[in-house]
DNA sequence: CAATCGCTTGGTAGCGCTGTCAATATCAGT
DNA sequence: ACTGATATTGACAGCGCTACCAAGCGATTG
């Protein structure tokens, strides 16, 4: 004989049900669509509910309805701020709503990252938030059958799975370098770390910027598949100065590498932006109050995470955006590393 | 008449208990505790699962169970690249484990707290880290009588509610102003930020050792609830020197205000150290290679995060640790923003 | 050879909630 | 007053899994 489990202290949605006179099932209704209750009903649930401190069990609700209210978010790194800033935009967006966030590291990995979503979408999440347009062709497919928001964040790009919200960054690039170009450099140097797609198309629109003005030269280019540091600024910069000497400007790919530089360039007394212009990217906080100030292309990654949680969340409330793509755009903040040389 | 809700296709614990010729609860007991299987029907179950492509519910098991593979993280902010090293050693040491996090931002509000606290063990948590010993006496008092193990995180203290694994920020600030004074420095100030209950604890070692030598002077600090950044180091630096023009060393509540005084050192042309010294608090990767490298107090986040996860594993499974208290320590890292004055 | 023991396996029921549909109450229109 | 339409409410069963207990079975023991 199987026994009999039932926890006598516990309140449920039956006593909640109870205590106000109605069925269950109109309690029920009463916390997932309050409208369809007449106004008396609903206030004596909601104070039944009160009184009575009731919680209501997830995961009895995720197996009764065959959905969670979770949203999936994949990103490929936890130590990358630029990626704490997009975390907690939609954290800060999700805050207060019923769902919640499970999160996941694919470490830069397209492989680990198909696991992952396999492993996500088997649990039937409310939506999911991926990092990037590079899927494998198996994620793309299983991600297309799935019937749930999914919004894309970091870049905007062809033909979207669903929703997708960035940037370009190859325009990104590509004006850093027009702005180094108009200030009157010509020997711009490439400093690239990681680089995974998005750094790829920086650099792609470096290279473009460069070959248009007949200027581009393959020694300009540094790079390695390191992670990026402060310190990897350093090393990458002196690396550069050896290839080519004769440098007058560095374009990092991002603000760590560019405040190695600026950290190396002071070490080795060469003046900023006199002898070297110096122009990182992402603009976090710090390049602002150096000194120099770092110039830097700015991107709006908290509200990039913000409204990629809010796209997901209308989306399921049955208000899909107009426009399923969102080109956050992007600004160079011009500031004394790359000032016009005299 | 109520409907057949039964979805044809999916693969449950019945489809892999019948292809492997078993019973669905000898199935359902293959992946919760392989040994209790005979090694026949282990193998026949496991290749079941592997062929259908079977993924447990996790609704179901959390409903059946009474209990999720949740662990529940609580911390004061996102921002703070202090806790993105804790996080990333949470996920690395529950990254292929059973369990998963669920994360909540108290926004360094203990009442926030609270109230997020109460919302997590609602849903029945398996474990539980929790930021910081300073918890309101209500959130205590519920975690005392949860069932389930929890972690107090960053620091160290009298009581644990359950285990602990941190330092001491006392001994921490205090050991810093040992080596300033060590180092022939006198007027040490104080930059402070946040001031939450840690910043606070490092405010009082730095009282104490100035206090313990006769230096202490009020005039010497200067702190603002406003968050921390690089911004605010050089308006702090910049009022202290207003409060206190003799100061020769200052002692930063963490990196980003040492980053800031640095910068603030170079607009000004104040030689570091020579005329100033400085020490931070952390021990960022920036720190190491600014110019002058910046001393600071090293802290193992990354590992406490990760040692506090383990914690958790380990006490459900069984396995508690011996010590409830671990006291990770830190040093005090001497570079050149602190040598030796000639 | 019966009694006992430990290991493995299975049957039954139920975890707490919600989807489906039917039933009832309410209301406007003729 | 009656019909049909609409707004509310309720009954039922079942979502997929596991807790509990019992039974089967070979090995051990006196």
């Amino acid at each position: 004989m199987a026994r009999k489990r039932i926890t006598p202290g516990k309140i449920r949605l039956a006593e909640v049900a109870k205590l106000a006179g109605v069925s269950p099932i109109t309690a029920s209704r009463f916390f997932r669509n309050p409208e369809a209750l007449s106004a008396g009903k609903r206030a004596r649930v909601e104070s039944a509910a009160k009184e009575l401190g009731y919680v209501p069990n997830l995961a009895a609700r995720a197996l009764a309805s065959q959905r969670t209210e979770v949203i999936g978010v994949l990103i490929p790194s936890l130590t990358n701020n630029v990626f704490s800033d997009v975390l907690r935009g939609i954290y800060d967006a999700l805050d207060g709503s019923r769902y919640s966030i499970q999160l996941a590291n694919t470490r830069y990995s397209i492989l680990q990252e198909e696991r992952l979503l396999r492993l996500f979408l088997a649990q039937k999440p409310a939506g999911l938030i991926i990092t990037g347009i590079n899927q494998t062709a198996d994620s793309r497919r299983i991600m297309e059958t799935v019937d749930c928001p999914i919004v894309q964040i970091m870049e905007v790009g062809p033909s979207p799975i669903d929703m997708m919200i960035g940037f370009s960054h190859f325009d990104a690039a590509k004006a850093a370098i027009a702005h180094l170009l108009a200030q009157g450099y010509r020997r711009i140097g490439f400093l690239g770390a990681r680089m995974d797609p998005r750094v790829q198309r920086r650099l792609d629109g470096y290279r473009s910027a460069m070959t248009d003005t007949g200027l581009f030269d393959p020694q300009l280019i540094v790079t390695t598949a390191i992670p990026t540091s402060v310190t990897l600024g350093g090393t990458l910069f002196a690396d550069l100065l050896a290839k080519a000497p004769d440098i007058d400007a560095v374009f990092c790919v991002n603000d760590d590498l560019a405040l190695g530089a600026l950290f190396e360039c002071k070490r080795r007394h060469m003046a900023v932006p006199e002898q070297i212009a110096i122009v990182g990217f992402n603009d976090l906080e710090f390049m602002a109050s150096s000194e120099p100030t770092l110039s830097s292309v700015r991107t709006n990654r908290y509200e990039m995470g913000r409204n990629a949680a809010v796209m997901v969340i209308e989306t399921l409330e049955g208000r899909r955006p107009a426009e399923p793509v969102v080109d956050l755009g992007f600004s160079v903040m011009e500031r004394q590393s790359s000032a016009r040389r005299n």
